[in-house]
DNA sequence: GTAGAGGGTGAGAACGCTATCAGGCAGGTT
DNA sequence: AACCTGCCTGATAGCGTTCTCACCCTCTAC
């Protein structure tokens, strides 16, 4: 098993006191001491067991982070710029998927909070009940919330302006000329979803286009989800000219829809997604999108739990990073 | 701050000895004290200390999970198989990232070790150098190598085929007329890397053609050097008719190198990649590639680790799950 | 009436660390 | 000679659990 102080001490011929001091750097030790100490650690292979340090110090040098789905690139992406930030400082990260189910989530918070993380970053899947969330900060821990507000809770948020990212989709492809847009969405549940179908509207509003709820698909979160709505959409009596998918999986699934019913972009059918991955230029031809900067809001996400960790104990706040329109091909805007 | 189960012992007017036995289950403890001591933990909103409950128990169900970068969709599904199969035994996932490079690879395992996690899972950057690890096996813990595997090193390992999948890449691509066959290859130094390139060895010297190194370009892990590399070889004075891609990453960066050189599959280059991610039916033509069971990948580690855990202790095995290849039109084979 | 069995309880040790406190010992000052 | 001061060290008290041990009390058996 593992070599405690004791060990070192033994093996050095001090106290268990001496060699803590000595290896801590705390204290007077002479230096003689100090160097036989380290030297009977490094003889025996002494570890420092990071429990019992944080048993005693109250730090667990841990942050916990909550996702949907870690396979969702958005997530992966928004995680690893978390990590590289967090790193730096000397944290690690527990991870835990909620599958978008408050049930779920609350479990793993639950468990992470069980666990004495030092802090918590949530993507929230449900957006009015923050109870399990306001209970860690009751314990005085700081929570950030990720891509996604809580209203009524007293937690940083680090978001994207989804409604004008929305906005701007969608006044691009009306100034194209089209007035029947079709719209593939997530669950509104969703948060950041909501925000996007508020900027649709905003849109449409101000085109003096009139909503149509027949030309709105609401589906679950997933793939298969978005292709068969799109679907729907596209195979009613009177189909839309143009499509904005509010995520990267929503367009997948309406890429897939158009493929399947012969229908190409940007000819029959204008295509505008929200999120940009890899893959959006490597088909053909290249989604226009919305562009998050996904690994930017991780590292926002990191200063400010740092920020909080570091005793900042100013009211929360709510940081919007910016989306970019990037437009490309399926659009038919390039032409 | 957390209340305590001396705070519920009082709370409940017994001796703190007592509601510990209330709340773990264990020894003698009256119907009524039971019942009181759980109200009272209730009442005040106890929450066991599991930093406490590890440093007594010597288990901090924590398992560690080493990948090159988690971005990577491959280590991205591999990570979520691996946690749901954890999640369901009670051990929860702490996530680093190697970066690929042995040094960090390194730090990060001695970060996890200190951690005191009861078993590691780790993708190794280095094929030859498990000395970091095998200071974690003298520990008494479990390692498990996903994907790839460390010559001489104790540790259980789950694999892929990876000679079989290559070889079988390689035949068809063969079969269909190919003499000149360009692969587009990550660093040999990564084990499954080199056991890819040693089926490809294996299906050219089967069918009596000869290893031309001018058609075998290596470079580094990430999408631009697949790119650049891939452009190289398709643009040499005797460019390959065909082409195999030996990570998905290979695979995106050919097929942009292609795109840009006005290259078209199957009809100018065929192409064969290895992994299957979302994306390669989604481009047109769709990619035929190696398929690798990547979440059975993860869900196979799980159960070497929990056996492990249980106390395991027979000798390391190496398990192999079987790839397939899929075909689909960018190789020509399907015509 | 005494012994024994068995349910129930509290005191206290241990896990490995941090950190405080009391004390020892040398050297210099009054 | 007595005293202080500055280094250095060991003993010891926690952190919040788990779990063993000794003890008490009640009930049954002889």
């Amino acid at each position: 098993m593992a070599q405690t102080i004791r060990d070192v001490a033994r093996e050095a011929g001090v106290s268990q006191a001496t060699a803590a001091r000595a290896l801590a750097g705390y204290g007077y030790v002479a230096e003689v001491t100090r160097r036989r100490v380290q030297e009977a650690a490094t003889a025996i292979g002494y570890q420092p067991n990071d429990l019992a340090r944080a048993l005693v110090s109250g730090a667990t040098k841990t942050i916990g982070l909550v996702v949907g789905d870690i396979e969702n690139p958005f997530f992966a992406t928004a995680a690893r710029g978390l990590a590289d930030a967090l790193e730096h400082e000397g944290y690690t990260l527990v991870l835990a998927n909620s599958d978008e189910e408050l049930a779920r989530e609350q479990r793993v918070v639950q468990a992470l909070r069980q666990r004495l993380v030092d802090g918590l970053v949530v993507v929230p899947s449900s957006g009015d009940d923050g109870s399990h969330l306001a209970a860690i900060i009751a314990d005085g821990r700081p929570v950030v919330l990720l891509d996604r507000a809580i209203e009524g809770l007293a937690a940083d948020a680090v978001l994207v302006d989804n409604e004008s990212g929305a906005l701007a989709a969608m006044r691009h492809l009306i100034e194209l000329g089209h007035r029947r847009i079709g719209i593939v969405s997530d669950s509104p549940g969703i948060a950041s979803t909501a925000e996007r179908l508020a900027g649709c509207r905003a849109a449409l509003g101000e085109a003096g286009i009139a909503w149509d709820d027949q030309l709105v698909s609401i589906g679950g979160s997933s793939q298969s989800d978005g292709y068969r709505t799109a679907r729907t959409l596209l195979t009613a009596a009177r189909p839309p000219s143009a499509i904005f998918t509010l995520s990267n999986f929503m367009t997948a699934g309406t890429i897939r829809a158009l493929r399947d019913l012969d229908l190409s972009m940007p000819v029959d059918v204008a295509l505008v997604g929200f999120d940009d991955l890899d893959w959006t230029t490597l088909v053909e031809p290249a989604i226009s999108v919305v562009a998050q900067p996904v690994s930017e809001l991780g590292q926002a996400v990191a200063e400010r739990l740092l920020a909080r960790l570091r005793g900042d104990s100013s009211p929360p706040v709510q940081i919007r990073l910016r989306t970019s329109l990037i437009v490309r091909q399926s659009c038919g805007g390039m032409s």
